[in-house]
RNA sequence: GCCCGGAUGGCGAAAUCGGUAUACGCAAGGGACUUAAAAUCCCUCGGUCGCAAGACCAUGCGGGUUCAAGUCCCGCUCCGGGCACCA
């Protein structure tokens, strides 16, 4: 390590030239080309791949920076680390970019696509550019419509004309998962109510291993698990049959089965058989039907809509007393859960409660209270679990027991049977849109839908097209549409629907095993790589994408494609990025907001602030409140502005500082700019000590307490790092950590030996950082005389030696108040510990006039001195 | 309504297994350098009282357990997220 070989490092933190040779570096050798190496420990490190929307934003910077910190750091303890990039690119807004600017989908997608890469690349990601996905390009989709061919040979994928939310902006069709509070989450649209032929596939068959591999996931955020836990609804009840005089028997599912004998009615959905069958001769029943069919959508918290209804006019006969109940048609009977039809318990169902009540219909306690105590039926229904009363034959049971009983009673006679129900649907896939996979299948007059054969695909989506209304332009294309039957060879039309663009994230982290496999979907690469060992990404995404996920993980291990169950071991779930607001509200109340970039901020001396005014014309503007960035707010902070003024490393540097990971990240130009100083500091005193010249050789037996003391924090540091990096991931703490070690280290004066410990810390701290800064570790690096590249170092080892102490500070509590601190012998005996202790000055001020009652001692932390 | 989180200085936050509350950073105030500014460096910085030494009070609120509670238990308040007529 002569200085011969040193970069000359000049005064400023120059980062561009930095970042720009660092980057050539990482390039040139092309490190983060990913082999397959049975030899090495594998690390599949993901994050989720972005829409190609034309740039990025700070959600993505974070994200990103996130999991490159986890790959940089697991390949600096020699791992053989994958982390691959590309891009969800079909959906939606490439659809109205077109209508709006008149490019076609596919070249909007593919020049943002290009931007958005070179963006990645300046902030230093250390991907495999290799493997790039690129979800709207055939080579790509051709394979999950191979898989859906074989999963409509299965008999996993199905057809049906169902009832599908049709959100009226975008003309489409959305998943239950996609419309929330009753509109399209998009567009934002009331959803509607249509009947359609949509594909299918039986998600709900594999509800019970989504739900029982959730407790394998211990890598998993547990508000993760517990969101789709929740989400496929798990139940057990009772299916249990009333006979219908003169017609099928009707079958009702309930979980309370205890209080059947409380049954005063029974109620079916709106578009139950049996209400449409009644509604014939029924004008009132018809127009209730007609009105649910309509409000159904219309209302968006259904929960709160009134209960409403109207008899059938039908008397079902009770299971176990033999009583005729009347049925009502009810609108808040779900159609699509259980059997449409629920019993009535009007004493101990909250809803059955309102309706009886409305309508006058008998309310009937068969629960009372386990503690004995009184409840008021007038008021509200008891709901909760207890005894049964008026039950004849159960009477005393408690509910759990009664529901055992009542359940294998129904049994022996046939009436009914324990039955396990998910609220979780089957996914519908199909789309209306253009800008997506089409679904490889053959409608033929003769032989129905036919998978397109395997050596037919892909089905290449046309992509010179002109997109002149928000209907999908191949819907109207013949020479894509008329085609012949692979069955029977007759004239047949291709489906114009395309799939769900959840489709395509569903198998894309697999794919990056396999880039460019053209004979298969996956090939043996995959079962090196998988499972992805580090996911990252939104919280967003904690039902929606990665349930579906975890359901094609399935589906292609049932397909022989993929080993192991569960395709991602750990997840970490990001926080939003905020920021501050800013507006003015006209005399009509209609606010302009103002981007926090264009306002200044006043504070108080006491730092508190008073208020804000707008640069351009210094009035005051309103602040209001911190919120996730947006166009609509105008408080976005755009990334590429904020690396060409600071650089990648600052911007990665504060992302990863300012918060935990998964917390909420508020942004600050301020402490984008404490970022800033922090590395400029770094890179003098780096500067200085290289100045000086080369540092002699580290000898520990001739350190002074203060060196002692600075090597101790260091090689405590590299420990409490390498635990936050790695085990705790809290990113925010491991650079506090390497910030207090600095200003340590800083205090160390120019003598020999404390050059030499200065060496080994500046050397220790540019490979702590180097996973979060990497560019100007890679500088340091090579200024402090190290060869290679720092993105290739082994990571630091605490030496043991530096970490033994021979005094430890130890502070001393009179009856749990802090009274004063003492030095003793790290191998002191507990008995000299507590006569120093006894011994201090400001504690015998404390105990005048006391008796020591107890000592207790916490070696290496603290005494407490008991006294009265 | 149900299921998860959370509440600590002026602000972002730390305290990992019940053991020195407020690390680290930002903002603010004071000073040095400078013709000046920027940059940089040094000092102060939870509150109240006090000349000071110091004392007392502080982790959303009210109780409890413990030698010791931000951390555990019970009961609330407020905020955020998810689900929501799922029988």
């Amino acid at each position: 390590m002569s200085a011969t070989t040193q970069d000359p490092m000049h005064d400023q933190y120059n980062f561009k030239t930095i970042e720009q040779r660092a980057q050539q570096k990482w390039d040139e050798a092309d490190i983060f080309n990913a082999k397959e190496d049975p030899a090495k420990v594998k690390f599949y490190c993901l994050s989720m791949f972005p829409y190609p929307s034309g740039k990025l934003h700070m959600g993505h910077v974070r994200n990103y920076t996130i999991g490159d910190v986890i790959a940089r750091f697991q390949r600096m303890h020699g791992k053989n680390v994958l982390q691959p990039m590309g891009w969800d690119a079909f959906g939606l807004p490439a659809e109205n970019a077109a209508l709006a600017n008149n490019v076609a989908p596919a070249a909007w997608t593919l020049s943002n696509i290009d931007y958005m890469r070179n963006q990645l690349k300046a902030l230093g990601f250390g991907y495999d550019w290799s493997r790039e996905v690129t979800t709207c390009l055939p080579d790509y989709y051709r394979w999950e419509q191979w898989l859906f061919t074989r999963l409509m040979k299965k008999g996993v994928a199905y057809k049906k004309t169902a009832v599908v939310n049709w959100d009226p902006i975008d003309q489409t069709v959305l998943a239950n998962e996609q419309v929330i509070d009753g509109r399209g989450w998009r567009s934002g649209a009331l959803v509607e109510r249509r009947e359609i032929p949509q594909w299918f596939i039986r998600i709900t068959d594999y509800a019970e291993q989504l739900l029982n591999d959730l407790d394998t996931l211990d890598g998993w955020p547990e508000q993760v698990r517990a969101m789709q836990a929740n989400w496929i609804g798990r139940s057990v009840g009772v299916e249990l049959h009333f006979e219908i005089e003169g017609g099928e028997p009707l079958t009702v599912y309930s979980t309370r089965a205890d209080t059947l004998m409380g049954v005063s009615f029974v109620s079916v959905a709106a578009e139950h058989p049996l209400a449409k069958r009644a509604a014939e001769h029924n004008a009132e029943l018809a127009a209730f039907i007609e009105e649910c069919r309509h409000t159904k959508v219309a209302e968006a918290d259904m929960a709160t809509l009134e209960k409403k209804g109207v008899p059938l006019g039908i008397s079902a006969i009770h299971p176990i007393t033999g009583e005729k109940v009347p049925v009502w048609a009810a609108n808040f009977v779900l159609m699509e859960y259980g059997t449409g039809a629920v019993m009535a318990v009007p004493a101990h169902d909250q809803r059955d409660f309102e309706f009886a009540q409305k309508y006058g219909l008998p309310i009937k306690q068969v629960i009372a209270p386990a503690s004995g105590e009184a409840i008021d039926l007038a008021q509200a229904a008891f709901t909760d679990k207890g005894v049964l009363v008026n039950s004849g034959a159960f009477d005393g049971l408690g509910s759990a027991d009664a529901v055992e009983a009542i359940a294998a009673h129904l049994a022996a006679q046939g009436k009914g049977h324990k039955k396990i129900n998910y609220r979780l649907r089957d996914w519908g896939v199909s789309r209306q849109r253009y800008w997506g996979c089409p679904i490889p299948v053959i409608n033929c007059p003769s032989c129905g839908a036919v998978p397109v054969p395997e050596d037919q695909l892909p089905v290449v989506l046309p992509t010179e097209v002109e997109m002149n209304g928000p209907q999908s332009p191949i819907k109207s294309m013949r020479e894509f549409i008329d085609t012949t039957c692979p069955c029977c060879g007759g004239k047949a039309e291709r489906e114009t629907d395309t799939f769900d663009t959840f489709f395509e994230s569903s198998w894309y982290y697999a794919r990056y095993t396999s880039p460019k496999s053209d004979s298969a979907m996956l090939d043996e690469r995959a079962k090196y790589w998988l499972p992805v060992d580090q996911y990252v990404g939104g919280v967003e995404h904690a039902v929606l994408h990665l349930l579906y996920a975890r359901f094609f993980h399935k589906l292609m291990r049932d397909e022989g494609l993929v080993g192991g169950d569960e395709p991602f071991k750990r997840l970490l779930t990001q926080g939003m990025v905020v920021a501050d607001t800013y507006y003015r509200e006209d005399a009509i109340g209609k606010k302009t907001w103002y981007n926090p970039a264009e306002v200044e901020v006043a504070h108080d001396d006491k730092g508190r602030i008073v208020g804000a005014t707008l640069i351009a014309d210094g009035q005051p503007v309103m602040v209001g409140g911190t919120e996730k960035m947006s166009k609509s707010k105008n408080n976005g902070v755009d990334p590429q502005a904020m690396i060409d003024r600071y650089g990648a490393d600052t911007v990665r540097l504060f992302m990863m500082f300012a918060a935990p990971p998964d917390q909420m990240l508020e942004w600050s130009d301020s402490g984008v700019e404490g970022a800033h100083r922090f590395l400029k500091r770094l890179w003098r005193m780096v500067g200085e000590h290289v100045a000086q010249g080369d540092a002699p050789a580290l000898d520990s037996s001739t350190l002074n307490d203060a060196q002692k003391s600075a090597r101790r924090k260091l090689h405590e540091t590299i420990q409490k790092i390498t635990d936050d990096i790695g085990r705790r991931q809290t990113f925010n703490t491991a650079i506090a950590a390497v910030m207090e070690l600095l200003n340590e280290i800083g205090k160390l004066d120019d003598s020999e030996a404390s050059r030499a410990v200065k060496q080994e810390a500046f050397c220790a701290v540019t490979l702590l950082l180097a996973p979060i800064t990497p560019h100007i570790a890679e500088s340091l690096w090579n200024a402090l005389g190290q060869s290679g590249m720092a993105a290739n170092a082994d990571w630091p080892q605490a030496d043991e030696t530096a970490l033994v102490r021979d005094s430890m500070q130890m502070v001393v509590q009179v009856n749990g108040k802090l009274r004063g601190q003492i030095d003793v012998a790290v191998d002191a005996s507990k008995e000299s510990m507590e006569q120093a202790a006894l011994a201090d000055a400001g504690v015998q001020h404390f105990l005048a006039g006391l008796s020591v009652k107890k000592i207790i001692t916490v070696p290496g932390r603290l005494i407490n001195i008991v006294a009265a």
